[in-house]
Formats: C-alpha cells, sequence, structure tokens
DNA sequence: CTTATGACTTTCA
DNA sequence: CTGAAAGCCATAA
C-alpha cells in the first residue's frame, strides 16, 4: 500500500454524495489509514483553491459533525452555507455549528 | 536529512 | 463528566 497521498484524500472526500458528510477520520479510514486524520484536514487546506471549488470539502467535519475549520479564507459560516444550500441543517450551538451525523453521515465505502 | 505543523482522534487524570 | 496531553501521518522549510 502506498503512502496516503493528498490526491487520494481529495479523490475520497469528492466520492461524498449530496446532503451527507464524512469525518476526518473516515475519509482517512476509507483511504487505508485509519490515523491519518491530520492528513485529512491538512490535505484539505494545502489543497489548490480550482481544486478546492470543486471539491466538497464542507461536507468534511469532525467526528463530532461540528464544523472545526480554522482556515481564514474558508470560515464555518461559510461551510455552513454551503452545507445549507444542499439541503443539510446545520445547528448552531454556542457560536459552533454542528451536523445531525446520524442523519447525513456517510455510509458507503464500508464494501 | 531534521524539525515543525495541521480544518483530527483517542486516551489518561 | 470535563479538561489536558499524546499519538499519528505526509508535506513544507
Amino acid at each position: 500500500m502506498e503512502s496516503l497521498r493528498f490526491e487520494m484524500i481529495w479523490e475520497m472526500t469528492e466520492k461524498i454524495p449530496r446532503k451527507k458528510v464524512a469525518s476526518y477520520g473516515q475519509i482517512a479510514i476509507l483511504c487505508g489509514f485509519p490515523r491519518a486524520a491530520r492528513l485529512v484536514g491538512w490535505a484539505l487546506h494545502a489543497c489548490p483553491e480550482e481544486r478546492l471549488i470543486a471539491l466538497p470539502w464542507h461536507r468534511v467535519v469532525n467526528k463530532e459533525g461540528r464544523l472545526s475549520t480554522t482556515c481564514l479564507d474558508h470560515t464555518k459560516d461559510l461551510q455552513k452555507w454551503l452545507l445549507e444550500k444542499e439541503g443539510v441543517k446545520v445547528k448552531t450551538i454556542h457560536g459552533n455549528f454542528f451536523i445531525d451525523l446520524k442523519k447525513y453521515q456517510w455510509r458507503a465505502g464500508i464494501v
């Protein structure tokens, strides 16, 4: 098995269906690297803007379903907006945004 | 080649 | 139950 590269992460992220979300760890697991959750976050952070635009990065949240992005150019507000645009309900709690994983978590790739 | 970092996750106190 | 710390991996410098 090759090393987990950003490209793999991006491709896996692109496979997330509409109205579904996946955790960073889940993406890593689907790629075959259960402990590379941080790579996923960083991969998206290091992703070119062009690629990022076509990438459903907003469907990737942390394990709690919380929008944990710290990227100044791609804020939680933007992510929330993109999700609601798809019809995904986003809860606003104490200034943070949460997603109902029981309802929206991606259940594919568990072949 | 070595050190530092990041949009995470899990475990210990 | 809540909070803090370590673990993890690939990339950048």
